[in-house]
DNA sequence: TGTACATCAGTGAACGCGCGTTCACTGATGTAC
DNA sequence: TGTACATCAGTGAACGCGCGTTCACTGATGTAC
């Protein structure tokens, strides 16, 4: 069978577009002032100016509309990442690759609190993400690990010796730890099949990705207030401090 | 106008703390299951066996119910970590302290998942907890804190050099970025007045910190599935990293 | 030790509210001939 | 190009539900004399 031609949009088709992406802007603000488990489809109706049931129309259920909201802020996210990586010009600069994503990360969950609750607060009671919110939920992840790899391969990248002498029995426990780790990184088509990757470059990835949202979590939460008060410089230390950790060298 | 003389507590004051220990232990069990915003009085009230108007004997509304879960929640979790700080014996062996503390603290959140939720992931909408939940709030940052200072003052932490040159002007833009931490430090009594704390122990203890609940948060909230097969081989790497950046020395 | 009164815990009904979802409907838009 | 029918968007009423909180009440417990 062969595939339809592309036919010209129909007024309805266009309107629908429209009204889809209306209602997930409007959910989106309410989700910055009540939380995702408080939303509700009948605010958000009354917000886009319809009525409740109209929203059946668009979204089969309030599961599928948090479903919808989650590919959709996980996919605002990791474009503004990717983009904040590919505006440095100079490829190889991997320090300010590393320090424009890590901006980029920061300002996104700052413009987009209620987004950020939702994509990485607790989980929303009752819901489970389907398949689909996987792929987009990776981006930010996919982005730091091209830097990193970019990095080693061009060798701008020292890998830290792990605190383990090499061949002591603590390597192989190494290796089936991360085995997960280089399972995804392989899976992502970062890296050749055959391509070494060193254990401890990906578990100081791991370890920078997961520094980088906690301390999010923690400025976002209001775990921070009345430790730190320069937050921005906070950031700019940590970035420094996490781009050694992760071995690039000085520029 | 002296003190009263301590008085045989009557059936009713005891009836009275057995109860409200019911209630709370009733509500954290929901917290469980539904998470923090959802906690309905009702439900908890059924829990309990008695009727819902009842509980307002007790809690004088949801929020103070909430107020009064919060504190026992960082309690309990600053004890946990507290208790497997003194519960190494060598009190110099710093680099066990530290494996203790986070092994508890791991241990905890994923034994009371519902609390480090309501503690650690999104706050509850339209409720802002009190001044009351500030200081059981701290009670693991300061332990975390008395761990690297003891190491500090016997000599078993060698403090990283900074990225900035010493005198540069980077280290004043330091300086000033860390001073709330250090204002905190001083705060809780954890050092002297005049006692000299270097900025880059306090600003990789922070670091140290915020990874710690991070990884938790990533591990608690599915952020971690398909990455890290391995969880407690990984947390273990990750302990041993982070006492390495915070400048313990190997035993 | 006994009595009279005050305090308190728990009941059950009621309030007003907003929620997700269903359904029969009207009127506009699109499609086939 | 015009007509007849099918599809679709949005309406408004209704469903059953659980929520937080208030209130007048009953009966048990505690206290003062």
């Amino acid at each position: 069978m062969e595939a339809a031609p592309p036919r010209a949009k129909t007024a309805r088709a266009l309107a629908r577009e429209q009204i889809t992406a209306d209602i997930l802007a409007a959910a989106r603000v309410r989700l910055a002032e009540e939380g995702p488990a408080a939303l509700s489809l009948r605010a958000v109706a009354r917000d886009v100016g319809m009525v409740s049931s109209a929203v059946y129309r668009y979204f089969a259920s309030r599961d599928e509309l948090l479903t919808a909201l989650l590919v959709l802020a996980y996919d605002d996210l990791g474009a503004a990442a990717e983009t904040a990586d590919a505006a440095v010009a100079d490829r190889g600069a991997v320090r300010e690759r590393w320090a424009a994503v890590i901006v980029a990360i920061r300002g996104w969950a700052l413009a987009n609190p209620g987004d950020y609750a939702l994509l990485y607060g607790s989980p929303v009671p009752g819901y489970a993400a389907p398949q689909t919110t996987v792929e987009p939920a990776t981006r930010v992840i996919v982005a730091i690990l091209g830097i990193v790899i970019d990095a080693y391969r061009a060798g701008t990248l020292v890998v830290a010796p792990g605190p383990a002498a090499p061949g002591s029995p603590e390597e192989s426990a190494e290796r089936a730890t991360v085995a997960g780790a280089i399972d995804f990184v392989r899976f992502r088509g970062l890296v050749d099949e055959r391509e070494e990757v060193p254990l401890e470059l990906v578990v100081r990835t791991l370890m920078a990705w997961t520094t980088v949202f906690g301390t999010l979590s923690f400025e976002l939460f209001g775990h921070l207030v009345g430790s730190v008060s320069d937050l921005d410089g906070y950031y700019a230390l940590l970035t420094e401090r996490l781009a050694s950790d992760l071995g690039f060298t000085l520029p």
